[in-house]
This record gives C-alpha cells, structure tokens and sequence, in this order.
DNA sequence: CTAAAAACAAACAGACAGTATGTTTTTATA
DNA sequence: TATAAAAACATACTGTCTGTTTGTTTTTAG
C-alpha cells in the first residue's frame, strides 16, 4: 500500500492547490466543480471520490490554511517571559501570517458563510483562538490584565478586533498596517493599565 | 402612477419578507429562487422583474436589515454629553440590536461572502462604522482617548470586536452577554486610561 | 377608448451538483 | 506469478438551478 498512496497524495494535492486559489479568487459560489477538475488536471470522478461534496474541497482548503497559519505562528514565536508582550508579540505574528489575501479571505469570508461558525470553530480549536485564551488567562495570573474580565469574553473581542484588523490592514498600503498594529498595541496597554 | 405602484411594492415586500428568513435560515447558498418565487406567493417571473438577480435580493434585504438596525440605535441614543459614555452606550445598543440572529447571520456571515467587503463597507457607511468612528474622534478631541492612535485603526478594531461579541454573545445563554457588554467596558476605559 | 408601458407568467437554454455505472490500476493472496 | 479484491479514476445521467426570452394581463396616459 504505497504506490496508491502517493497516487491519492498526489490527486488531492492537485485539487487542494487549484481549489485554494479559486476559492479565494472567486468565492466558494463563484467557482465550480468541472473548473476545478479541469484545472487540477483530474477528472469529476477522481475529485468526488476523494472528497464528499464541494463544501469538503473547501474544508480540507480551510484545514491546510490553520495549519500554516498555526506552523507559522510557532516558528516565529521566542521564549517569552512578560505574558504581555508574548500577547503583542502573537497578535502581531497573526497579523502578519494573514498578509496574504487569500488566506483572509479563506478564513474569515468564505469559511464562516460555507462550513458556518460552529464548525470553524471546531476547526479553529488547535489555532489562534485557544492560544489567544490562554495568554490572556497566563497574563491574569501574572496580574498584568485585571481579573473581574471573562477571560473567553476577552478572546472573542480581541479576536474580532484582529480579524477586522487583518481585513482592514491589507488593503494596498502598508502605512495602514502600522497603524492597526499600534492600535491594538494600545488597547492591551490599556486593560493592563487597570489591572 | 399609483395602483402599480402599490402593487410592485406588494411584491417587493412579499419577497423580501420570505428572502430574510430563508438567507437567514439556510443561508444564501442553500435557498432557490423558485423556493423564495413560491413561499412569496409570486411567480419567478415576477421576482425577475423587480431584481436582477439572486445577489440583488439579498442586497436589498441588507439594506432593509442595516436601516432597522441604524434606526434602533437611533431610536435608543439618549443625550450624552460625555463621549466616552457615548461610545459605550452606542455600543450596546448595536449589540442589543443584534441580538436576532437573523440579523447577525445577514450582516455578518452572508453579507461578506455574497456582495464582498467592499460593497458590504458602502452600505454599511452610514450605519454603524461612521458612527463609531465619528464618536472616537470626538473622545479624542475632547481628552478622552489618545490622539497617537489613529481614528480609522481603532474604528477597525472595535468594529471586528463588537462584531464578534455580537456573533459570540449570543449563543444560548444570556450570562455570555453580559460577560462580553463588560469586557468591552473594560477595553473602552483601559484607553482612555492612557489619555 | 386606445396605444404604450408596466407587471406578471411561462417556457426555455445552459450549467451545475451529486450519483450510478463502468473501467483501469494497484494491492493482497494463493 | 496468476488472480481475485479493492482502490482510484472516468464517463454518463438525473434533477435542479439561474438567468433570459417570449408571451399575457393589468395599469397608465393621452
């Protein structure tokens, strides 16, 4: 059982690439099944034999997106003893992990419109948002963020706060990613201020 | 010009009504035109006639969606004269307006997918953002919050915030509510803090 | 009262999603 | 190595959808 692994590798493989780049150029609505199959050079029978439906292109796209995001994040991250500026310095590494357009579009557009939120969530699970939870419940220990804030309700802000931050800080200039970035800066500033 | 008139606008509402549930129900992908053609009670014909295409619909029920939104925060907003007090009293009447799901799931789930952000931030203008942002300049004027942040950056943030504790604080319980009204009291005075 | 326009209805054409059926390639076993 | 089973791939087909076209009824304006 090897010679059609790497075959079934392969296949997906191809799918995965073409779909990813479709589905960001044009919306999961916006592009069709014989496109991709014609694209990744593979037929419509070779795609739904190795994926469900169309919305399982797309999820499998989404998996492969969070986890590079994820390895992306991790790489980048130093030891970091002030739980504060491990929070800076993680926001700012999502931040600009989602430089790329079609991985904000893929994550924040498309995903929650096609699988829906509780199902990105789920698959959201191992990435930002329980880290993000976890520095801040480190950061409230530490007594640098005040203890009467719900340390989940606090991940839910700050992750909308950078997700629109990664939408709206990419649009052509690169002067309007510094300032979101010092934005943000601020805000966890301030909750420290009233630990 | 009057008998036709009120029969388009019979037809329009007719079709509108039924198009909000069903794009908040299922979602714009998962409802047809003849579905929507029938529930309304109105050939596909008809539809047609009155809107482009399928897109047209769901841009019209956002717009109906986001002037009932602008009108209850309007409606709510007493005088304020302190501007911090301002933008959080603001705040939670955005997130008491979409407490209905079926408003949350239009704004901020197909919206995006269908029309894109661009289009979404259009109709969007006179709502929700230029308000907000309208009032951080007036903080910042007045003392309330840095002047180093910039206006647009900080709109940015809390709008995503505010989004996702819309999305978030509503699951099932309403203790989540109060958890995310709190946390987002907290972001507010933490910068003024640092004023 | 009648011609033009608006509103509505029905039929149609092209395309798509998902499935069923058939074929080739690979794997496991005798 | 020969062969049966299984996996991978290919093609054909069904029902449905969207957007358009053509036709009909209702309303408006002269």
């Amino acid at each position: 059982m090897a010679k059609n692994d790497a075959r079934s590798a392969r296949t997906r493989r191809k799918v995965l690439d073409v779909s990813r780049k479709l589905f960001a150029d044009h919306g999961y609505g916006g592009v069709s099944t014989p496109q991709i199959a014609q694209q990744a050079g593979v037929s419509r029978g070779a795609l739904y034999h190795h994926f469900s439906d169309k919305a399982a292109i797309l999820e499998a796209v989404i998996i492969a997106e969070y986890k590079a995001i994820a390895s992306a994040i991790d790489a980048g991250t130093r030891a970091q003893s002030d739980p504060m500026e491990a929070l800076i310095e993680g926001g700012d590494l999502f931040l600009s992990a989602m430089s790329d357009p079609a991985s904000r579009r893929l994550l924040l557009i498309e995903g929650p419109a096609v699988l829906g939120k509780s199902r990105m969530d789920e698959l959201d699970a191992a990435t930002t948002t329980q880290t993000l939870l976890a520095g801040i419940e480190a950061a409230q220990q530490a007594g640098c963020l005040p203890t009467d804030i719900d340390p989940a309700a606090l991940t839910s802000l700050m992750t909308g706060a950078y997700d629109r931050g990664a939408i709206d800080g990419f649009g052509d200039d690169s002067e309007n990613q510094l300032a979101i970035r010092h934005a943000i800066r601020a805000v966890w500033f301030g909750l420290s201020r009233l630990a």
